[in-house]
DNA sequence: ACTATTTGACCGTT
DNA sequence: AACGGTCAAATAGT
């Protein structure tokens, strides 16, 4: 499986190739700042994380993947036709058509175990749980649904501790996801939570677990979102972050199979993207290429 | 053949 | 009784 370079994977290759050497770069001129820059260390910090996961990427790039990542053969369409004589109920209205699927991004693989629609919500409920639920006993669950307010945004709820966090890159993930620095967190007990793990880009958050599952709650939106106060309630043991969806306002049905696909999408802010990397770990690498150079 | 996704059904909680 | 979360059979792609 080493050998997955696509044309695609290839030029992707060069392309992280190149922003390491501009990280690089960036690392080295900061570091030759005066002391008065010093404040900037959060941003030798990025530079350093871009390092990480530019690295990173190209490990997962040249390294080859892991084991088959959910979605790994639905990586992009899965025209899901089930119609099912008995009982299968076929399918409702409102037909899903996946046209991506984007398990993973986070770190972590997710598989998707439930939909429900939501009494009071525009947008259905997606459940997620973790993939090595079975091999690790890995009790991590997400929530995910689109915000009614915004649907530009998405609202992540996590649940659980990552037990799966032990050797993979999701450990890597974990530990770099506390230092991701461009998060932006509205509210205070919001802010000193995200500490823990808030302290990351929404895809990245499920890392959050602040040791036993506790409960959190942290936002992020968009750069242009101003914050609105809306899900600021704290939750029982549960994470609920909102990334930014696409820009293309991708309906529930999209939803269901793209949770994170939309935090790469169009507005890709470069601090952003350079987190995005952590995302192409493993089995969400090649969801990313197959986004990124065959659309 | 294997594995992930889909989605209705079932079950627990309120 | 209603709602929400999870299960599991069926389906589909590799």
């Amino acid at each position: 499986m080493a050998a997955l370079l696509t044309p695609a994977a290839s030029s992707l290759s060069k392309l992280m190739a190149q922003g390491r050497e501009s990280a690089a770069a960036l690392e080295a001129l900061l570091r030759g700042a005066t002391p008065q820059d010093q404040e900037h260390g959060e941003v030798r910090e990025l530079a350093a994380e871009i390092l990480r996961c530019c690295d990173r990427a190209l490990a997962a790039l040249h390294g080859g993947g892991r084991k088959r990542g959910p979605g790994d053969a639905a990586a992009q369409t899965r025209p899901s036709k089930r119609t099912r004589a008995s009982g299968g109920g076929g399918e409702t209205a409102a037909a899903k058509r996946v046209e991506k699927k984007w398990t993973v991004e986070d770190g972590f693989i997710w598989r998707k175990y439930g939909q429900k629609e939501i009494l009071h919500s525009k947008h259905p409920r997606l459940y997620f749980r973790c993939t090595y639920k079975d091999d690790s006993g890995c009790r991590a669950t997400r929530q995910v649904q689109l915000s009614e307010d915004d649907p530009s945004l998405y609202v992540i709820t996590y649940f659980g501790e990552h037990t799966c966090c032990h050797g993979d890159n999701a450990v890597l993930d974990c530990e770099d996801a506390k230092m991701q620095p461009f998060v932006i967190n509205f509210g205070s007990a919001a802010a000193a939570a995200a500490t823990s793990g808030g302290g990351s880009p929404p895809w990245l958050s499920s890392c959050s677990d602040d040791g036993d599952g506790q409960s959190e709650t942290s936002r992020s939106s968009q750069a242009a979102g101003s914050p609105e106060e809306e899900d600021m309630e704290e939750l029982g043991d549960k994470v609920t972050k909102i990334e930014p969806a696409s820009s293309d306002h991708p309906s529930a049905a999209e939803l269901s199979s793209s949770p994170d696909a939309s935090c790469c999408s169009p507005p890709w802010d470069p601090l952003a993207a350079c987190s995005d990397w952590d995302i192409f770990n493993e089995a969400s690498f090649d969801y990313v290429i197959s986004d990124y150079f065959e659309l």
